[in-house]
DNA sequence: GTCACTGTATTAGTTGACTGATACAGTGGC
DNA sequence: GCCACTGTATCAGTCAACTAATACAGTGAC
């Protein structure tokens, strides 16, 4: 499996799966309606109880990353989230705007922020190449 | 004073008040220099203990947003942190990718991304218009 | 229906974050 | 030196987050 825990980064178990699932996501390694493995099986793969991996699944399944059926296993989601256009992008401004004091109060320049953001934004778009614009 | 403190957010005093001021130095509204309140006066203010206030103010210390003379007082900090620029620019790719796969996982197009970025990162500067750039 | 797999619920222990009370220590105007 | 202000240190209580052990419940191939 793609994901690893660092103990040291002091981030919960359980935020540090469900994060590393959201950005694959996000970066398009993994695909709509791809089965994630088995809460058991990711437990035992990461050494950690299978409770803490079900509670990552959670997460992302009321953020709506994910979908389960109970019994047939944990997939994810064809499409975006359930929000209002105008919650999705309040979300996404907070975190920018996150991001932003912090590169301001680093002191780097309007130059050295817009660089960093083209180069994330690339970096994920990229695996999602083929065919997200035109869909 | 211009913090307001959410009990309802969930977010400790402390990360509140350092959150709060941190933005106000990134967008201008507390100059380098600037005394910023006693611990106690904001505590009273806030209705909060002192050592929350300090904790607030030890953390940005720590960050180099302020510093701090003892007996005198706090005050902002005149220039940036002391960092590598690969580590600022480490810091800053790590918040803005947090931000962007959350956009990208909440169904938001490339342009909504990029508009979203440049109202905020706009909105940010404009405090600080006056001298930053040739400075 | 059975078996081997899914996710779910309950309960509990540990740990550390958070906040506060209180006492200590430095600074500077008078 | 004194006094009124600064920030600092110590200690302790509360509470919730986090993880785990264990038992429950749904699904589907056979």
């Amino acid at each position: 499996m793609f994901i690893n825990i660092d103990p040291s980064s002091g981030l919960p178990i359980y935020i540090q799966i469900a994060q590393q699932i959201k950005t694959a996501v996000a970066m398009g390694r993994l695909q709509p309606e791809e089965p994630l493995p088995s809460v058991r099986q990711l437990a035992v793969d990461l050494a950690v109880n299978p409770n803490t991996v079900a509670r990552a699944y959670l997460d992302l399944e009321i953020e709506g990353v994910i979908y389960k059926r109970q019994g047939a296993g944990t997939f994810v989601s064809g499409q975006g989230v359930e929000m209002s256009k105008a919650e999705r992008r309040r979300v996404l401004t907070e975190l920018l705007e996150k991001a932003l004091v912090e590169g301001v109060n680093l002191g780097l320049s309007e130059q050295e922020l817009r660089e960093t953001f083209d180069r994330v934004l690339d970096k994920i778009l990229l695996g999602r190449a083929p065919e997200p614009v035109g869909k």
